[in-house]
DNA sequence: CGCCTTAGCTAATGGCATTAGCCTACGGGC
DNA sequence: GCCCGTAGGCTAATGCCATTAGCTAAGGCG
């Protein structure tokens, strides 16, 4: 069985070396078989292709997301459970930009399982604003759009300017929490 | 000078309907000279490379982009305002989400002109809620950020279940715009 | 009317993904 | 302790794409 050193899960691992110290741009499989020291093709034995390969690293991605939601929600509840999981997602995001920007949004089947945790962690955090039903949808909805949209945004460097990013992340968790506070009227 | 039917304009065209039809990763040279009846090394003499290309398509679509914003802010004020600046920003991306997926948020010089225009319209947008030097940056990096994020989930079709997306963006605008209402304390 | 600029061309190079087919070392069963 | 099947590695080959170099012709301008 030759070296053993390869499998699926450690052709991963080096993509993610790869994504993190290079972008996702890099991210090739020649790349990877240099740094596992073998020869391109080699890899196909372990991963279908380049675009499984991609599926599987955003896949991982998402694992370790969901990972830092749910310890962020741990233990807390309401307000602060909603900041401390917002707070979380965006040092995610800052601390492993490329990673961060290799999740495939679009759904895949392979990803389903951990998406469908990520969104059960955010109606947990959620659960004190007593949203029922389709009410709970559209606030995780929002919850994720704002979320996202600022780690995107954060990761890609596109807020130049000096002022404090903490302050302006403080200001969008108070745009969600005081709009679902009032989300009624709506 | 040949048949002048080529311009950097042109290919820009040219660009942005392989983008529409095809995707953005089927955004590549040689789709373009095909669809222009040219060979593919012709272009070099419009466009620098592919790279540059993708930030001129990318400029393109922001100054879209900057046109639909600047319609829906006009004559409107406050919430009136806010809103239709993110429901124009919505509509526009789900209408093109391929060409709204080109658009790189990375900051270009040859973009910053555009991306400035923008910032000054959601400037204005904000103006009827009385923000004044960083709390007006740190607003409008919230709205981007919301703004941004929706669009980008909802064209990548991350949006799976039934309710209604509309419903859902309204909520998002109520947040910013609750938010907005309530900045003082944060 | 000739020149020069310019937009097009072909040829060549190199990186990459992917497929086909070969080779071999291990591990389990005898 | 030997045999064989399988799995994981390899090389060779293909094809697509970007990019560069150098050629060519056509149109405007003097």
């Amino acid at each position: 069985m030759a070296r053993a050193a390869l499998s699926p899960d450690a052709v991963v691992d080096l993509a993610l070396r790869v994504v993190d110290e290079e972008g996702p741009d890099a991210l090739t499989l020649s790349a990877i078989a240099g740094r596992a020291g073998v020869a391109t093709p080699s890899l196909y034995k372990h991963v279908r292709n380049l675009a499984e390969l991609r599926v599987l690293v955003s896949g991982r991605v998402m694992g370790e997301l969901t990972e830092i939601a749910s310890e962020a929600v741990l233990g807390r509840s309401g307000d602060d459970a909603l900041r401390a999981l917002m707070d979380g997602w965006r040092s995610y995001a800052a601390r492993h930009p490329h990673r961060y920007s290799a999740l495939i949004q679009a759904p895949r089947p392979e990803t389903a399982e951990a998406a469908d945790r990520l969104v059960g962690i955010m109606l947990a955090a959620l659960r004190a604003y007593g949203l029922e039903g389709s009410a709970a949808t559209h606030a995780v909805r929002c919850l994720r759009a704002a979320m996202h949209g600022f780690a995107v945004l954060e990761a890609a460097g596109a807020f130049q300017l000096a002022e404090d990013l903490d302050e302006s992340h403080a200001l969008l968790a108070h745009m969600v929490i005081s709009g679902l506070r009032t989300a009624r009227e709506h």
